[in-house]
DNA sequence: CAAAAAATTGAATTTTTATTCTTGACTTGG
DNA sequence: CCAAGTCAAGAATAAAAATTCAATTTTTTG
């Protein structure tokens, strides 16, 4: 894996786990993580990872996590990038047991999520079966449903302790 | 309504419809629709909006409509703000005949964006109905049924000509 | 109504971000 | 192995966006 892509894969992880305002305060957190970059270089890689800086809560700003590929003249979402929208968006929880994977979402949407999931075709994957607002997943193995588990809680941001 | 108003309202038109990649172009476009302003009543108003700035295709950038609201520590749609990006993201083409206004969606999400537009209890509404990727929504009124298509059509980006 | 409080606005300024231009590393094909 | 080409990166700079502050308008309330 080049530089390059340590660097656009460890902004993803940082901009999706805690709130950066500033080019400069990204350049600072990857420092953190032993990463020693400029701000023009950011500015690159934001620009290609297609980060985009949103209004947060109060006053500030925050980087967010892309979703969106522009297509000819509208944008149309897709594939991975729908579905992280879509985990973003949507998913309220994840939780688990052994082989069974829950996921929750906001009501209406567990079929659209589920639809998407089911598109990925991931080998961890036995089947899938969607309600209102809940989506149980059967996977192969307990470290499978704990892999998911663990990608899917990273999509949706933190939900419990540091 | 507000002066405010009225121009928060028209950039959000103007950006659903064109690719406007800077505040200053922004103002330009206000102008010629006879609101004078400047750039930092608009920096205020996108910020305000929650209006983003998204790496276009190819090189530039884009203001796009917004889509969420940051809740306490993780990004939560609600409300108007869910329905928009849900028609900006899911809502593939809108038709319709007399009091029938039909909106078709990319497969699974039609129940998701239905629930959306229960949810906003519109008067022109009388009921709806999801399948898998069409919604079915009956209008009181013919007029209103045209409204609502006019209205759902300028959310989802231009589909035919100009 | 009038006074006070709150909100809105623009000019100027600061801060942040994008781009240009250059350098060096790495690839490739001869 | 060398030249030509491509790519990544940073320094400097240009461009764009956010903020501060003072002035004005709008709204509230006594």
């Amino acid at each position: 894996m080049s530089a390059k892509q340590e660097r656009q894969q460890k902004i993803l992880e940082l901009i999706a786990h805690q709130p950066i305002a500033r080019q400069e305060e990204l350049s600072t957190a990857l420092m953190d993580v032993g990463i020693s970059t400029t701000q023009s270089t950011l500015s690159k890689d934001i620009k290609e990872l297609g980060v985009v800086k949103v209004p947060d809560g109060e006053g500030g700003f925050r980087y967010q996590v892309p979703g969106a590929f522009i297509g000819t003249d509208r944008l149309v979402l897709q594939g991975e990038n729908l579905l992280r929208r879509e985990l973003q968006d949507f998913v309220v929880g994840v939780d688990g047991v052994d082989l069974m994977l829950v996921v929750k979402t906001i009501t209406g949407h567990a079929q659209g999520v589920c639809e998407s999931i089911d598109q990925m075709s991931w080998p961890e994957v036995v089947g899938t079966l969607a309600g209102e607002n809940t989506i149980f997943i059967l996977c192969r193995s307990p470290e499978a449903r704990m892999n998911l588990e663990r990608d899917i809680q990273g999509q949706i941001g933190d939900t419990g302790r540091t």
